[in-house]
DNA sequence: ATGCATGAGTC
DNA sequence: ACTCATGCATA
């Protein structure tokens, strides 16, 4: 019986990532437009949206109401034995305050939103409606640098990895080129897996490393940064960590050193809430029209879709975050 | 592999 | 109340 904490051994289909997500971040910053560019019209907008969400999920959802709402946002972590049952693995989080730089730009561009967006919305919705990811709306993003709980290990005189770029003026944030990250993270899980280490066990390997101001990951982090699924700046501050793991490990491997975690197992308990896709259609259009709705706004949305308040803004937040991620086609 | 959620740090 | 980094739970 091995009581390891990672219990799923996947096995990565060779099928990766099923949804390409043509996002790409550019170096232009962005404003924040919170304002009602569209204070006018968008709550025609909205209705819009919502019956075109509507007309779809009545054109595709025949015989299936669910008369139960999705505000199961109940947090069942009870049973959460704080008696500390011999947890040799506290998974701490990594507690290292660092604010340190942290500069941001104010600009402003424009963007038509108007004529493009309803545009967009209404042939996505009508002429797809349901194979088409509305998650392309591009809309700028504001580059404000808040980094991770994990740096300043290694925010040492590390000029770059290896940019050799042609002379960008654009490249100047960080100093990495996603070439390289790419590259790496390529390298990270053929090698990881030829050691037949879990993405769950570097997680927790991690912390064995000692690195000041780094913990352990989960398998979900680990999974994202082999997929490119994390923001730019998570990617690299990710990978010294990840890169010294895959050298201490190879070389532990090689002296036979034969894997050691003797970790155990948690119970845990904590329902995640699922938006049925009917309302998740209707988030999606409300979305191409506003990622950013008021308080107000989700208020009301919340309550047309019959949603817990705090479950839309939730989403809307995701939505925007994975807006944002990584997995563009390399434009540099 | 990914959806929904939490929390720290900001603004 | 938002962004970002992360994580638990689950498909």
């Amino acid at each position: 019986m091995m009581a390891m904490n990672g219990k799923q051994h996947f096995s990565m289909h060779p099928a990766l990532h099923p949804s390409s997500e043509g996002m790409r971040r550019v170096c232009l910053p962005a404003p924040q437009l919170q304002g009602n560019i569209f204070s006018g019209f968008d709550e025609s907008l909205l209705a819009r949206a919502e019956a075109l969400a509507a007309a779809d999920l009545v054109s595709h959802s025949h015989g299936k109401s669910h008369p139960f709402k999705t505000d199961v946002t109940y947090h069942t972590m009870s049973s959460v034995p704080c008696t500390s049952s011999s947890s040799t693995v506290p998974i701490s989080h990594p507690s290292s305050n660092l604010p340190s730089h942290h500069h941001h730009h104010h600009h402003l561009s424009h963007q038509t939103l108007e004529g493009d967006l309803l545009d967009h919305i209404s042939s996505s919705l009508s002429v797809s409606g349901m194979g088409a990811p509305p998650e392309m709306s591009t809309q700028a993003h504001q580059h404000h640098l808040q980094m991770g709980h994990l740096h300043q290990a290694m925010a040492m005189g590390h000029p770059h990895a290896l940019s050799v770029h042609n002379g960008m003026a654009c490249v100047n944030d960080v100093e990495s080129d996603p070439r390289e990250l790419e590259a790496f993270a390529e390298r990270f899980k053929q090698r990881r897996i030829k050691l037949g280490v879990t993405q769950a066990d570097v997680g927790s390997a991690l912390a064995n490393l000692k690195i000041p101001g780094v913990g352990s990951l989960s398998q979900s982090t680990i999974c994202r940064f082999e997929s490119l699924t994390l923001s730019h700046n998570n990617m690299i501050a990710l990978k010294p960590v990840l890169q010294a793991w895959l050298e201490e490990a190879e070389a532990a491997y090689r002296e036979k050193n034969g894997k050691p975690d003797p970790f155990n197992g948690n119970e845990r308990k904590r329902k995640r809430t699922s938006i049925a896709a009917p309302e998740k259609r209707s988030l999606e259009a409300y979305f191409a029209i506003q990622p950013r709705p008021s308080s107000e706004k989700i208020a009301a949305i919340a309550e047309k879709l019959d949603l817990k308040k705090n479950v839309v803004r939730v989403w809307f937040c995701n939505q925007r975050q994975k807006q944002k991620r990584m997995k563009y086609s390399a434009v540099h």
